[in-house]
DNA sequence: ATAGAATCTAGAGCTAACTCTAGGTCAAGT
DNA sequence: ACTTGACCTAGAGTTAGCTCTAGATTCTAT
């Protein structure tokens, strides 16, 4: 079974023109032609494609992909590179992954800032008295409400019936 | 208390040049300027611009977030909108690590290839016979292993002083 | 046989997010 | 007073990763 470059760009959710950039780049230097030099993608090139989404979706920069492509086309003898590439990028993505949660807690945490002034009708109930300043006592009573076992995917959900229209 | 650019720089660990443009693009309207023009921020400006890094790293566009800062400069009116769109970052911040939760396993499995291949000396051990192309059971076989407990985390870290050089 | 759709290459164009340059002002230490 | 370094603006330059155009070829279905 062979596939023609729209009918692997409609499967990996991609453009063509995305498919031939990444072609041009080196990072398909396992495709075969027809006769008339169209591309055509057998089963196994699949296994190629799905790492190169992986990285791709880990946010490793394309050139870098084509060198892992590079180590995997020249054998046997760069099966410690590959392995290192792969544990370097998964050390990468769990220390993105990490940062990535703090930036949710933040969001919830501001989220649930704008709850409760939303319910007050007025963002001043969480400044310094006499000042257009926000009370870091504020960020520290959501921090309480947490630490005293609140789930903070909740704490800023609106209740019920409060969305707008 | 107030801070120069290059202050404000260090302590967030972005160039001096980031900070101007985002200014240009309408991130900053809420700084002020000395009599010689020159920015001066205040304590209760790093809300904003936590909110801004935060913004940022959750891969929101500069120019998205400039919409959101022009939201807290126009006052109460705002507050729904302000909200709606945290809940909506949320989501979609959630939405990604979900994504990049299944990259990270992917990445796993192909460790696990790498190092079972690595230590057989040979890739080939992973094709069918007389095929350069992956036998599907292998991914199958690894899943088992997870299904039946093994942490996918550790499944693919070599042994101990297997490490090169 | 032929029209319309898909493909090809080379190369131009585009966008986001910086990053830097040039030419000038201002501030802090000696 | 003077030098050094931080700061200012406007605008040019850079990079990554596409995205599209043009002009030609090929495939598919009637």
């Amino acid at each position: 079974m062979s596939y023609s470059i729209g009918q692997v760009a409609d499967k990996l959710s991609i453009s063509p023109y995305t498919l031939r950039y990444y072609d041009k780049e080196g990072l398909l230097p396992f495709v075969d032609r027809n006769s008339a030099g169209r591309r055509r993608f057998k089963d196994n090139d699949f296994n190629f494609l799905e790492v190169i989404v992986c990285l791709k979706e880990a946010g490793v920069p394309v050139k870098q992909i084509g060198n892992f492509i590079d180590l995997c086309m020249t054998g046997d003898t760069t099966l410690q590179d590959r392995y290192d590439f792969l544990n370097e990028h998964e050390a990468k993505l769990e220390a993105k992954m990490a940062r990535l949660q703090h930036t949710l807690d933040f969001l919830r945490w501001k989220k649930w800032y704008y709850k409760t002034a939303l319910q007050a009708g007025t963002e001043s109930i969480h400044y310094l008295p006499g000042t257009n300043h926000v009370d870091p006592a504020v960020h520290v009573e959501f921090n309480q409400l947490v630490a005293d076992g609140a789930d903070p995917k909740d704490l800023g959900n609106l209740p019920e019936g409060t969305a707008k229209a």
